[in-house]
DNA sequence: TTCAAAACATGACAATTGTCAGTTCATCCT
DNA sequence: AGGATGAACTGACAATTGTCATGTTTTGAA
């Protein structure tokens, strides 16, 4: 099997931080998983006795609201590592974890985790400067999500989706999402999204074939998102 | 001039985590400064050279939307540590904060508190704590903005201002904020906030007496928060 | 391949929310 | 006290967004 010793993947995040022999504990205690499309990780308010460390594919963090409706906080590619946030606080998940994809996740058990943070001030501080940019990033969301429109939350989720997974060879997002879960990550009716859709495809904004989305027009795209 | 070391504020959050000698450094280098209402303790973009320990008074922690109105992504009260994410991330501050109320904060220059970062490892993990903590609160706060309406919303603005804040002998809530706040916490217009406190003051489920408003039906106002 | 289920799409309408305009009220300064 | 300033409030209307109903296309399993 596998060694993190030799994960390339671990340079994306904060294992990179941990000496060789943590690193050899983690690697003998953890487990490889491969998931299907549309499988859960873990849910909210299940208790996590480990974080899943993202070898390949996509995963979506969500949160039920009292209303019923899924909200995605949060999408994690490779190198993101689930679940350390409540494994720190020692509180039960408060996202649901899917793949959006096929992955492969690894398991790490907590207390290889937790030990290290304890002993070693290199990893507990790379493991903050990662917390950091994440609260960050959160801060954005909320006042993108409390001022912006909808048609300018879409077009922002666009341009978000080809930054951080990029295009194929033919230029279409790599990252391809129903439009369901772009309502999700939007914040409103899967109706309204694809409503919205249909429009920036009628204005040359972007282009589909299929369930694939191209953006066409950067720029306009991007004008629009924030708000001219 | 007060020292740390007897300083009860400290309890609340992760100096308590500190040793004896580098509480001392920290006490050393801080300096106090008093707020009056409205005054700004630093600004989104501003870099940061040291973090701002809160002793008394409430600071509200904002950020510009693109569309040119301001967002409250939270409000911080005794105990809480202003800057801590800017300079951990070695980041300008990507959120403002200012005085809502008259303020006494400590500002201490951050090689203090980085170095113990580096070196205690207590240290790290209580700061991570925290941060881990805050996360799953904006994590929340993104649910709620992208999936209430705007008087659910409401409503929940009361509760959180009741359950952080309390309230004065007779029964108001003892941060008053102006409808504008309100507004900015919520993410909606000054105008749609004022119409749906009048509501709820129709409804019974609040009273006003001048600024100062008191929740009445406790009950009524989480039922209306949660979709009943 | 064929059929059922799911995803996508659109219309019609209702509900929510924002905007603009104007009035009243409180506060603060000289 | 008087007036100026800003906050609080209200009405009318427009724009945005959600909901329900219904049809079409795509997908996946038998």
């Amino acid at each position: 099997m596998s060694r993190c010793e030799n994960c390339i993947i671990r340079q994306f995040n904060s294992l990179r931080a941990m000496s060789k022999e943590e690193l050899k504990r983690v690697s003998d205690t953890k487990t490889t998983k491969i998931l299907k499309k549309g499988e859960t990780i873990f849910e909210e308010g299940e208790k996590l006795n480990g974080v899943f460390c993202v070898r390949g594919g996509v995963s979506k963090l969500s949160k039920l609201s009292s209303n019923g409706k899924d909200q995605i906080v949060k999408l994690a590619t490779k190198g993101a590592v689930l679940g350390q946030r409540s494994v720190i606080s020692e509180e039960v998940a408060n996202l649901s974890a899917t793949a959006v994809n096929d992955m492969e996740v690894c398991f790490i058990p907590k207390d290889a985790i937790v030990d290290t943070l304890n002993s070693n001030p290199n990893f507990a501080v790379e493991v903050l400067r990662h917390m950091a940019h994440d609260l960050k990033e959160a801060d954005d969301v909320i006042v993108n999500m409390s001022q912006k429109t909808v048609k300018q939350r879409v077009a922002e989720a666009f341009i978000y989706l080809e930054d951080n997974f990029g295009v194929d060879d033919k230029g279409y997002l790599a990252l391809t999402l129903s439009r369901e879960d772009i309502a999700n990550v939007v914040g409103t009716a899967t109706e309204s999204a694809i409503r919205i859709i249909s429009e920036f495809k009628k204005l040359g904004l972007i282009k589909a074939s299929g369930k694939k989305i191209a953006i066409v027009d950067a720029k306009g795209l991007a004008d629009l998102a924030v708000g001219i």
